[in-house]
Parts: structure tokens; sequence; C-alpha cells
DNA sequence: TGATATTCTGACATCATGTCGGAATTTAAA
DNA sequence: TTTAAATTCCGACATGATGTCAGAATATCA
């Protein structure tokens, strides 16, 4: 029924226009972008399949041949994410050079793919609260950073460039530090602005881990101030 | 229809046994009573009205005499635990003294709170996604405290025992590490242990704004390990 | 063109919500 | 204790969202 207006710049569902390609998966991108559509414009909660449909002049019930439910759907867009997040923040947990350029340069690819995707992960965070599936899957996401993030610490630790203490903890901290900050900075419109946050969020994982007195230190530039 | 199990020790809502009180007053606090049963039990979203009034032999539509709606309801349960979260993180915020004890002493009154108190907030954290109201109230909240770290934070950088940066930025994000990795330890249980969250934070928090050389100043000893 | 497979739709059953008129119960006065 | 007023409670209803299914419409391809 009520047409929600497609908002400028956000990420499209690859809808391989040129090649050969199914019906099936060209109506599949379309709903997915629908769902895009609204989440840029809508809460979460405010999504039905009605008001999905409604835009891409289906019928309601040709949804359930491309997707369970709406949760199905938003663990779609949580994958899509999820490699996303995890590329970009690849230096950091695996790369090797000097560590606070290295978690600089995650966190600025972070704070990247957020503001991009901020309110597709609000959705997903939403939808975890109403839908058992999506809460798995959004741990499992977490899980992954937590890991990845602990065992960077105690690597660090090893060679005494992290003080000792519990990496595990937190790891787990820190991220869901990252992870609400972000989603609160950049998951509703109007977004927050970008620098502010980055600092903060580099302030508080470089003085917790590294020590402040590394702040400040984005490039390789091996001199320091 | 489902009976749900009454969990041993969780807060009750003050049920005034003793003086003259309505028998609306009862009710309510009866409702309220098996809506923390459910929660300590059950994600929020599987709370029906249905499945609440099962538990207190009433009908469904008795419940509407209470409350709105379950988001009405959930809202009666964040004032009272805003009031004890505000009461207990008194220390750091109004304070005066060695400000690293004052807010070692909040901390552990945050943690201890959110252990006791965890399935709760994570049911309004959960609910917040679900209703506008809510969302609005829980953001209320966060911005309570938002205003008085930063501020704690400003004063702080004012006696130079916090270096300069963007107050503001900082406290929102310590407070989204705070409530996230709460909520994620003692939402839900089995509970985490207390120790190593109280710990994590505590090293965030002090790492971060008064340098992590302070770092095991619990008490007002004045001696420097 | 015609046969087959795919995609789509309307109608249905289910479930939770919130409202309403009136029934049942409590309260307090006579 | 009786009775009338007020409070509390309930069944029934209308609404709106969900997910399913049989069959219609459309696309695909020989």
């Amino acid at each position: 029924m009520s047409e929600f207006k497609r908002s400028s710049s956000r990420p499209q569902v690859n809808p391989q226009p040129v090649p050969k390609i199914g019906k099936s998966e060209r109506t599949r991108a379309a709903i997915l972008n629908a769902a895009l559509d609204f989440i840029w414009s809508h809460p979460f909660r405010d999504m039905t399949v009605h008001s999905l449909m409604a835009s891409t002049g289906l019928s309601r019930s040709a949804f359930y041949q491309y997707f369970n439910d709406l949760h199905d759907l938003m663990e779609t867009l949580l994958e899509t994410v999820r490699v996303e997040v995890l590329a970009v923040t690849g230096p950091w947990f695996t790369g090797v050079g000097d560590p606070v350029v290295l978690l600089n340069e995650s966190l600025d690819g972070l704070v990247d793919v957020c503001y991009r995707q901020g309110p597709i992960l609000r959705a997903i965070d939403d939808a975890a609260a109403t839908d058992k599936r999506i809460e798995k899957a959004w741990a499992q996401f977490f899980g992954e950073f937590n890991d990845a993030a602990s065992a960077r610490i105690e690597a660090d630790q090893g060679q005494g460039l992290i003080p000792d203490f519990a990496a595990r903890p937190v790891a787990i901290a820190l991220n869901h530090l990252d992870a609400y900050t972000l989603i609160e900075a950049f998951g509703r419109r109007p977004r927050s602005k970008r620098e502010p946050v980055r600092e903060a969020l580099a302030r508080i994982w470089i003085s917790t881990l590294y020590g402040s007195e590394w702040l400040g230190k984005e490039s390789s530039n091996l001199v320091r101030t």
C-alpha cells in the first residue's frame, strides 16, 4: 500500500544485469532491494511482508517463494554485512607490522563500513530481539570477532606489547563497545559525524591495550610524538 | 495456558502486605510479578498478554485495566531499574574524593545491580526494538548517563586529571560499553561470573580516562602500587 | 504453436491485539 | 445483615499480521 521513497545512495543487491539469469534470482534481488529501501527509511519493527511487497508490485504471498519469513531475509542481509566487516577489520586481526597502526586501520575501515551500512546493522540488531534464529546468527557474528580479538590480544601480550590481563572479557567488552556505539551513531538518520566516533573508539582501544602514549599513531610513521 | 516456573530469588514488586491497600494495587503488583517471573525464564519476544495473565488466574482482558499494553508494563519496569542504577552510580558522577576510587565504586555497584536485574535490562532492550515509546524512554535513560559522564570527564579534565579530548563521544561510547557488555553477560541465564566482567570494564574505563597506572586502585588506600 | 515448468495470486486458517458492554464481585453505607 | 454503588473482571468482537495451498497466470523451450 504505502509507497516508501527510494533513498539515494545506498548499497544495492547485485542485479547481475547483463548475463542470462533466472527470473527467480532477479525477483529475489528486487525483494532484497525493497528491504534495504525500507530499512533505510523506517525502523525494522514497521516492516511487514505486506509493506515490503507493496513496493515491488508483487503480491504478498509471492514473498514466501523467496524467503521463509522476514527473519530469513534479515539473515541474508547479515551475511552480506558480515563478510564486509570481516574483510575490513582484517589488518589488526591478522596483519603484521606495528599493531597500533593496524588497529587504527581496522577501526577506520570498521567506522566506514558501519557508516554505510548503519541502518542495516541496526535492523539486524532489532530483528535479533524478535527472532531466535537471527539472535543466534548475530551471536555467532560477535563470536567470530571475540575469538579474533582475544587471539590478537594474547599474541601481543606474548610479545610484551600489551599488559597481562584476561584477554577474552576485555575483547568481548571492546567489541560490544564498537558494535553498539556504531549502531547508535550510524543506525538511524541523521547519522552522526564519523570523525568524533572514530576518535573515541580509537582512544578507548589504544589506551586500553597499548597505552595512551600511542594515541594518534595513524600512519606507519615510526617517529613517536 | 502454559505455567512457567517461579524462579527463586529475584526482586519482587513491593506488595505492601499489611496496610490497607486497594485490590487494584495488589492485582497490578501481581501482574508485574508475573512479568518478572516470565522475563526471568523466557525471552521478551515470547511474552504475550495471554501467557502473562495465565499465571495470575485472571483473564487476558483484565490486563488492560492496569496497563495499556506490554510496552507500558515494560516502561514501569524500566523506571524501577533506572532509579536503582542512578543511585548506585552516584559516587563517580557526583562524589568528591579520588576519582579513580569513586569510579571503581560506581562500577562495582553497577555490575552488582546489573547482575541482579540482568534479565530485566535485557527484556527492556529487546522491547525497545519493538516499540517507539520504550525506545524513547531507553534513549532518555542513556541520555542521563551520557550527560553525567560527560560532565564528570570535563570536570576532571579541568583539573588536569584526564587528558584533553572531546568528552561526549567518549562518554557515550563508554556507556554503551557498560550497558551492552552487562546485558550480554547477565541478561540471560546462565549468567557470566561477575568478577571478570567487572575487571574488564574497570580496566577499560580507567585506562581510557585516568591512565593505566591507576589500575587496581580499589580502596582509598593512598599508596600507589 | 503447444506442452511443461516456473512464478504468482486469492482465499483460508491461525494467532495476538485492544475494545466494549455487561456480569460478577467488592466495598461501604444503612 | 441487607442493599446499593463502585470497582473489578470477563466473553465476544473487530482488526491486522502471519504462513499455506490449490490453482491461475506466465514464462520457457521444444
